[in-house]
DNA sequence: CTGATGACAGTAC
DNA sequence: AGTACTGCCATCA
């Protein structure tokens, strides 16, 4: 089983709208613990791919993106999807995913 | 094998 | 609020 291969899947099933955190995304994946793993699995992942990796975010709703030009780009496609922003935070209450639930 | 590194997380000050 | 430190774990020189 492809680690790699389970985050991924794990991305594709927030919703729009909704948000999750590297962490929450690792458990999700059955992969506890591994949270930079996840970060590891979106790099390289850009607007080209079909995975909403702009839904994922660091502990307490920050972009953790290294470049700026990248980072920029998540806050654009989430607000563009309507995630409500509190500054340079995402506002998690109300739109953190529920791994159980899908939508 | 050892040490450094990193789209993380939690805690302490 | 910002910085620092520790725990964590896969990857790589």
């Amino acid at each position: 089983m492809i680690a790699r291969e389970l985050i991924l899947e794990t991305v594709m099933r927030i919703p729009e709208g909704r948000v999750a955190t590297y962490g929450q995304v690792a458990r999700a994946a059955g992969l506890p613990g591994r949270a930079r793993l996840v970060g590891k699995s979106l790099r390289g992942l850009g607007a080209e791919s079909i995975v909403p990796w702009q839904r994922v975010l660091g502990a307490g709703g920050r972009i953790s993106i290294p470049d700026a030009q990248t980072a920029r780009l998540q806050r654009d496609l989430l607000q563009d999807e309507g995630v409500r922003f509190s500054g340079k935070r995402v506002l998690l209450a109300g739109q953190l995913w529920d791994e159980g639930l899908d939508d």
